[in-house]
Parts: structure tokens; sequence; C-alpha cells
DNA sequence: CGCATTGTTGAGAGCTGTCAAACAGCGTGG
DNA sequence: CCACGCTGTTTGACAGCTCTCAACAATGCG
């Protein structure tokens, strides 16, 4: 295979913070995984609304198999390293490979509890519980040590990879009511911050008990 | 193949509305196909907040394959009816049958998207709007004859699956803010109701209107 | 017909949004 | 090196929407 026909099969893709991936409407052409960085998938309103209604981290596809695109914008949250697959070999190797099948309806699946557990926050929680709820989601997907269990006295400090914007359309809130939860649990003890990207969590079991009620 | 032995392959099971279908915990040892009927899938937090993640029609699966299942409560809305079949067999067949695994492919997908289009409502639609994207949305699925596109000047009428508690319960509201948008909509015309069920809209358009806006 | 359940309506409080201003970080250019 | 302006974040004051609490009406059932 010549290196041009391996290049339209597979190639690398970068993008920096901020860079549309997806429109949405149109299929790319190719289903890609993310190597490094996180993406976010989000809905826009004609009157210029926008919620973000999915975060895909490193491991995780973007795009959809089946020629038919998913309905949502794909945009770099930070700067993002694709490993593209054409889509048509793509859709080859899922028919050759049960294993790849398995592993796409499993990540198909694992996205669809994700995005209904996300539900309940936006539809239930408090805006404290769900700036403490992002933070705890970005601590146990970025913790240099990933420490899924928020154990007790456990410190953790990692970088977010949102804005203040984008915090606030994935909680369905505005940036002042985040940036003010935010300061709260800065008050509170509960996280400490260097430079409004870098937190620092001294324990992760207290930001989870702020994530489902207030105690603490 | 004798009749008990076929009626562990797959059998029927009647709901009544209410019925729980599935507690989100153990593999029921089934998956199913609802004939008819409606099924809410719904997360409870321990504090008693409550919060629908996804609702079920005729022709949709409920339950999941792989043996694990999601972690959702399964709940009857309205009385349903389902064809049940063996984990077992159902992955038997998912193996020798491609199709049957491709409609599940695809059907996990549209619940995906699905999904996150009603993260946009649950996040960004004020009450008013929720409310008749509630009604909009039944109005696609219920409507004796199919009108997908809302369509000016057709007139429709069905039967309310939901309570106005479980009303709330999807949108992320309290059942007399629910309450009290239905009564605005009926003040401004938009819909007629009989009964607390029974709801009637006389042009589709407008309520796709206030469901994204509030003109008309 | 009486009762329990479900839905509606009202009054007031609280949380989050809106509008506005101050502040911080950072690259540019003097 | 420092002044400057741009962008993003924080903080404040206030309004408005939705929740809470309460009473009442309607529906369904024995």
């Amino acid at each position: 295979m010549s290196d041009a026909a391996l290049t339209r099969l597979v190639h690398r893709r970068r993008a920096p913070a901020g860079n549309l991936i997806l429109d949405g409407e149109q299929d790319p052409g190719w289903i890609a995984v993310i190597l490094s960085g996180v993406v976010k998938l989000l809905k826009t309103a004609a009157d210029g609304r926008r919620q973000i209604v999915g975060l895909q981290f490193p491991g995780q596809f973007v795009g959809r198999p089946g020629g038919k695109p998913s309905p949502f914008l794909a945009e770099a949250a930070s700067d993002v390293d694709l490993c593209c697959f054409a889509g048509s070999s793509f859709e080859t190797a899922m028919r050759e490979n049960r294993d790849l099948e398995h592993v796409v309806m499993h990540q198909t699946l694992e996205e669809l509890d994700v995005a209904r557990e996300w539900m309940f926050v936006l539809g239930r929680k408090t805006a404290q519980e769900k700036v403490a709820s992002l933070l705890l989601l970005m601590a146990h997907h970025l913790a240099p040590e990933p420490a899924d269990v928020p154990s007790a006295g456990k410190a953790i400090e990692f970088e977010l990879p949102l804005s203040r914007t984008e915090m606030a359309e994935y909680l369905g809130l505005t940036i002042e009511t985040v940036s003010r939860q935010i300061s709260n649990l800065k008050a509170h003890g509960v996280i400490s911050i260097r430079g409004a990207r870098v937190v620092s969590v001294p324990d992760l079991a207290a930001l989870a008990d702020w994530s489902e009620n207030n105690k603490s």
C-alpha cells in the first residue's frame, strides 16, 4: 500500500483549543480516536443559547459509524490530538472484527449512561452541586494517578480543560453563577485555585459531599 | 421445542402503570421490546430527588445486552405490554444475525441523540418552553396519524401517558410549575385540556413556537 | 355519597440570571 | 522594563423566575 493510500485510510489530526472538529451536519468521512485532549459536543439554538451535551476524553471515539453524523457540534476544548480512520475502512473493520464492533457498542452504551447521569445533574442539582459535580468529574478523568474512588484524605491537583464559559455551558448555568460557586467552594476549603485553571482538591470525599447536598 | 422451553426463551409480560420493570441493579435475564405503553427510565438520589432520564415507546427495547444492566430504574408510565427475550438467546441471536445487531446499535445511537437533545431542554429552556417541548414530544409519538413535521393548521389530540408528577420529573421542575405552564398554554389557546390527561393541539406549529421561545 | 388522590391556584421566599464594574493575566509595542 | 489594551474572571446589586408552603378544586373509587 502506498503512503498516499495509507494516509487516506488513517491519519493524524491536531486541533487547537476552540477548533471546530465536526459541524454536526455533514459526514466528515472519518471516525477518530482521541489521543490527547478533551472534545466537547454541543448544541446551539437559533437564539444563541448553547448547551454542552457531552465531553469526550482520550481513548473515546469522535464521530459516528453508519454515515449519519450526530446532530451536535464537536469542538476541541483543549488542544486535541486525533487519530482518524476513513469511515469506509472503519465500517469494513467493524464488519470483519467482532471485537471492534463490541468496543464501539460498549462505548456507546457508556456514553448513554453518562448522558443520562448528567440529565440528573441538569434537572435536579443546585448550582453549587453542579459545579462540585463537574470538578469531581474532572478530578476522576484528569487526576495524574487514577483515583476512581473518592478516597478520603487523598489530595489531587489538575488543570481544568474548560473555561468558565464552557463550564457554564455544560452545567446549564451562567458564568457568573459558576464563578460564585467556585469562590464559595474555595472559601469553604473544599478546593483551592491557582490562576483560574489549576484546581487542587485536598479531600475528594468532601468535594463529593458538596456534589450531592451541602454538607461539611 | 417444548412449550416450557419456548416460554423461557420468549414470553409476554404485562406491567400496570406504576409497576417497576427493572431495578437498575441486577440483570433481569431478559431484553424486551415494548408492544404497547410507555416506559420511563429514572434515577433516584438518596435524598429523594428524582429525574426521569428517558422515555421508551412501542418498538423500542427495554433492558440492555451484555449482562450489565443500565444503572437506572425502569417503570411503566402507562399500562405496558412487553415481549421479553431471554438474555442468552438474544445475545446468540445478535451474534448470528448481523441485522439484529445493527438494529440494536441504531436504536442505541438514537437514544443517545434523544438524551442529548433533552439535556438542552433541561439546561437551557424556561419552564414554559420545557412544558411545550414535552407536549410536542408526546404529540409526535402519540398522534393517531403520525405527523412528524409540525405542520400549520393541523389539529391533533392525544392522551398524556404521564401524570403531572412524572412530567415534572422529566422536565426538572415541580408539579406546581408544570401545572401553571399548562394553564398558561391553555389561556393562550395553544392547547386545550379535557380531564387533565387529554390534550388537544389546534396548531402544532404554534406549540413548536412556544417550545423555542415565547412567540405567538 | 364520602373519601383519597391528583391537579390547580395563590402568596411569598430564595436561588439564579441580568446588568455593571472592578480585577487579573498576558501579549504587544513603546 | 513598563504602559497599554484585550480577554477572561470575579464580585456586587438587583430583578425575575421557579420553588416552597398552603389552601382549594376536581377526579376517581369504594
